[in-house]
DNA sequence: ATGAAAGCGCTAACAT
DNA sequence: ATGTTAGCGCTTTCAT
């Protein structure tokens, strides 16, 4: 069978019942003046003809779609999918439903699907596109008053903007003073790539932690990725111990760097904890189950999506009620050390094994 | 300042250029039928007011939203992720904006939501939660033509519907085959949760292999996960190796149950993949990485959530010209086979080192 | 408690 | 080449 009729409408339903579509309207937006007789009516007139409303027409006349807008880089990649998973589940609490918009670069200009959105009229919008290069540049020279409200994630704060991000400058000193405080003197750092703010973040962090302790981040303790991957850990890793041979402890920019990086440490034979004690950052799922389990930093990427939503919210309710735009907020929210046996002098719970019998590894 | 001037309308602008309505409308749809000059002056007035067509006045009144929703499950993880990334481009360069709906648990309810993309008069809809327990039940008993166009992702092919997925079975074959012909006869398998139409699969794969090749498929060789989490691997190859001692090979349910796999396989010393050859599923980018780098099964996702749009937009187009609806087509993409260390008898880039020096690792 | 009528911003006949 | 008019489906005064 053809399914050429069209969806009913509210008039529809409305001479089905035999009342006007005010009192239509009435029922479906739960509004009480009606008398529990015809609500029954009408609502057995909306289930015969399975009428469901049409939104675009309630958001054309009410001045309001309900909607936020997302626009993303890096879904396939564990931080933003987090995100964006927070902030699906907190939009979807408040009401709205969510365009996605993905960019194929985070340097990639943005400013037709900016248009799109605008022309779609969502009430909101999350930039999640992380701060790469001059990316943000656009933000202090825009008029952002004419845009919707928009809330960043992951960035620098500024005034004037509100951003939610975490505190990777933090995370990355709670990281080497960890390390620090297990007896570890000469720490090296395999950084993202620098062209990213939480990249020189994670950096400025194992710097200022070093200094703090007395130690000397000299140059021979690091060195600089351009990308996030794994590779660059096994790359990094051997560049690391050929600049600084005495090394006894890597901090990486995140996880995957991490996990190249103890690769390269099999491969050359220097044992992890004991010769060389490895940290991380982000705490992806996989962490725990790297051979040692990775030590890293935790990030509550999931909260990150849902406060984003929550100041959304805020500064839209605030735009409606022609009051004067509320005061930008940045919310910056502490990571958390997760210490796993990586970064452990003794490693506990592989005691047992050592005592058993001589691990032989070969490949 | 404050933004409560309300956004320019079209009238507005036709007013501002002295023309009527219409002639703005072609302006904006880049209709021909004008002179260049009254082009002009239309657009300056355009660019001077900020105008943008409000996009839900024209999906009314042409009745067209171009408008698709994904609704999916596990954005979190690699294999949706993928998938919603290969959507949104397809959906993109089709024209689509894209609603993005999440179901907290794959057995949800997902009535309302459907109701929700309804009322919001998408044109389409794609459904990526993966087939569980009997959560697509509802696909055959419900009258679908009443609905939005439905494309179904990774899920049994059945009658009547549109489903884009990865041949599960296939890759699975062509694991067990790859270590068959490694010498490996004692072939364990880790599965992922049987409840998933995707592991059940992968487990059919195994079982077929292995009966092809004249290798007893036997209880003592499956052990059965209730996730798909790298936990699961560690005590899954415990449980196998106490219940086939002589194991040689194991077929992980995907690449995280292979770390585990893995991990376990160190702390009891059984050298990978000299005494257990390990294969994973899925390719995941850290897949590479892990020590030793893992053998695996990769699946173009991208490409599917890409086919997926492209067939969505044909039972569009199709139900859009009042024709019949197109014959429902399911699309099976056959995974690739990614041989690396894991499950290699020598593998040949570590062949160096065991000559350079006698490696030996201990934790 | 219910209804009539106006109109949100746009496009598509159908003029001229 | 340009304009007039009707109306997409809904909500909202303002009546009754």
């Amino acid at each position: 069978m053809l399914n050429n009729h069209l969806p009913a409408t509210l008039r529809d339903v409305a001479e089905l019942a035999g009342v006007s579509t005010k009192t239509v309207s009435r029922v479906v937006n739960h509004q009480t003046e009606i008398s529990e007789a015809t609500r029954q009516r009408v609502q057995a007139a909306i289930d015969q003809l399975d009428y469901r409303p049409n939104i675009l027409a309630r958001s054309l006349i009410r001045q309001r779609s309900k909607t936020l807008a997302v626009i993303a880089w890096g879904i396939d990649y564990f931080g933003p999918s987090r995100t964006v998973l927070g902030i699906e589940q907190e939009a979807n609490e408040l009401g709205y439903s969510l365009f996605l918009s993905l960019v194929s670069q985070p340097t990639d200009d943005h400013k037709q699907i900016l248009d799109t959105l605008i022309s779609l009229r969502v009430e909101g919008i999350l930039w999640v596109i992380p701060e790469v290069g001059d990316n943000r540049k656009w933000v202090q020279t825009s008029r952002l008053d004419h845009l919707p409200p928009i809330v960043f994630l992951s960035m620098e704060s500024r005034p004037g903007i509100t951003v939610v991000s975490v505190d990777n400058r933090n995370g990355a000193r709670q990281a080497v003073q960890h390390l620090i405080k297990q007896g570890r003197r000469r720490i090296g750092i395999i950084t993202g790539p620098l062209t990213w703010w939480e990249a020189r973040e994670r950096y400025a962090g194992w710097q200022e932690a070093m200094q703090e302790a007395g130690l000397k981040a000299s140059p021979s303790l690091v060195v600089k990725s351009d990308d996030w991957s794994a590779l660059n850990g096994e790359r990094g890793l051997r560049t690391l111990l050929a600049q600084a041979p005495d090394l006894d402890a890597v901090f990486a920019g995140n996880d995957q760097i991490a996990l190249g990086a103890m690769g390269t440490a099999h491969q050359l034979a220097r044992r992890v904890p004991q010769e060389l004690a490895i940290v991380g950052f982000d705490n992806i799922p996989e962490a725990a189950f790297y051979w040692p389990p990775l030590t890293t930093i935790y990030q509550r990427l999931v909260d990150v999506g849902r406060i984003a939503v929550k100041n959304l919210h805020e500064m839209i309710m605030a735009r409606r009620l022609q009051r004067e735009p509320i005061q930008p907020v940045s919310t910056t929210l502490k990571p958390e050390l997760v210490i796993r046996a990586s970064s452990l002098e003794l490693p506990s719970h592989l005691e047992s094994i050592q005592k058993k019998e001589v691990v032989r590894l070969r490949f």
